[in-house]
DNA sequence: TGGTGTATAAGTGTATACAGAAATACACCC
DNA sequence: GGGTGTATTTCTGTATACACTTATACACCA
């Protein structure tokens, strides 16, 4: 279903070194310098000029006037996202139950549906598979908002944090613990009760960085 | 105060179109090209490239394959910013009155003290003056939240918002009214009263979102 | 008249060249 | 031996050239 016009280098360097950075490859702090990273990948400086600008934008790299800092994101800054999350997909969940399409329903019945079917089987194999429909149902949710700020604030959020440090270890029963979660929001807005929606949808994230910051906690 | 590292050319343009785009300047769905752009403003592709880059990030513009697309913010997106800011920027309050130092706590009552002699001096030829300290009395607070996650959500929206069509025309009444509920916040944050703070700052931006909602109103 | 095919134009993606600034290394002088 | 001045290296910022894709216009043919 994605649009693929082609892909250019410039866009593919943005993906990994966005991936390499949230992933934690890099030290925060760290310096780069554009001819290194050409060099290292190959390509000219020009679409990493660009892939660096989108990065700059996003706050996780830093200009100096002589070279690249690494920014990142902290331990910190990701529980913080949660918490702004916990907030802002509530209340996304309330718009999208006060206007969600039957289409629409259907759509995330299916990657409710899939994930189901992808996690029972289970399997480390399988493991990317649900994280995309993971991702995939609350950017559904995002958009059934109609809202975009809504949508592009939880996007930008969302992406963050599961690219943070390849996060969110899947093991079975905090998958299936996620999936009860996403099937209790479906539930309120296929009932189009807003209130309940907002209140499992913040529910959600909030069990969702409890899951992360159980694993963190144990790790360190 | 401000850090002045030459400026580059692309980051000129990058503030240049993202005002105009955000101004109205543009129709949403217009149709640049970077060549078009380029001779206007009479520099290479290059730079005009990397602004576009960091416009696409920021969601107001969009690449097409075949040119550009102005995406640009409806009212609509700005109420919901405004929704949106309310909840973080509450939270964000919160915790500056929780950690904000005598420093920061001084910094930030000089600001509102200039802002204070600038609206009572009235005059349109301060009103861009006042419209700065405003912005710096925001800004303040969301860096004192201590959270770069907060930090950099905020400033994002707030940046879209006070760029918004040249937004909110300068009453001296609204001014002071504004001014008003800087101070209460303020007052908050000194007595290092979280609950209060939060209260303060969502309630403020409840009350600018009223300000503009009724200046629009009446335009339309 | 309508459809097709080609030529042309316009646009993006990438590489490279060059200018200028800034850090660094090194030699020279005191 | 230390400090200073210069040369060199290493960056970024910008312009330009070229490849490639695609839309468009126009002519030709059925």
């Amino acid at each position: 279903m994605k649009e693929h016009k082609s892909i250019s280098i410039a866009d593919q360097i943005f993906e990994q070194l966005e991936r390499d950075i949230l992933a934690g490859k890099y030290q925060r702090g760290e310096a780069l310098s554009e001819l290194g990273l050409a060099k290292q990948l190959g390509v000219s400086r020009t679409p990493i000029r660009e892939a660096i600008r989108r990065l700059e934008q996003e706050n996780i790299l830093q200009e100096t006037g002589r070279g690249l800092l690494v920014v990142g994101i902290s331990w910190e800054d990701m529980m913080d996202m949660y918490e702004i999350r916990m907030q802002i997909e509530g209340l996304a969940a309330r718009r999208a139950a006060e206007r969600i399409t039957d289409a629409e329903l259907a759509a995330m019945r299916d990657t409710l549906d899939l994930q189901r079917y992808y996690v029972e089987k289970g399997g480390e194999s399988n493991s990317a598979q649900i994280k995309n429909l993971d991702s995939q149902f609350h950017e559904q949710l995002y958009q059934n908002s109609g809202s975009k700020a809504y949508c592009d604030t939880l996007l930008s959020l969302h992406k963050k944090i599961t690219k943070f440090r390849m996060a969110s270890v899947s093991k079975k029963s905090r998958a299936l613990q996620s999936l009860a979660e996403h099937e209790t929001i479906y539930q309120a807005l296929a009932a189009h009760d807003g209130e309940a929606a907002a209140r499992a949808a913040t529910e959600h994230v909030r069990q969702a960085r409890e899951r992360i910051r159980t694993i963190e906690t144990k790790e360190n």
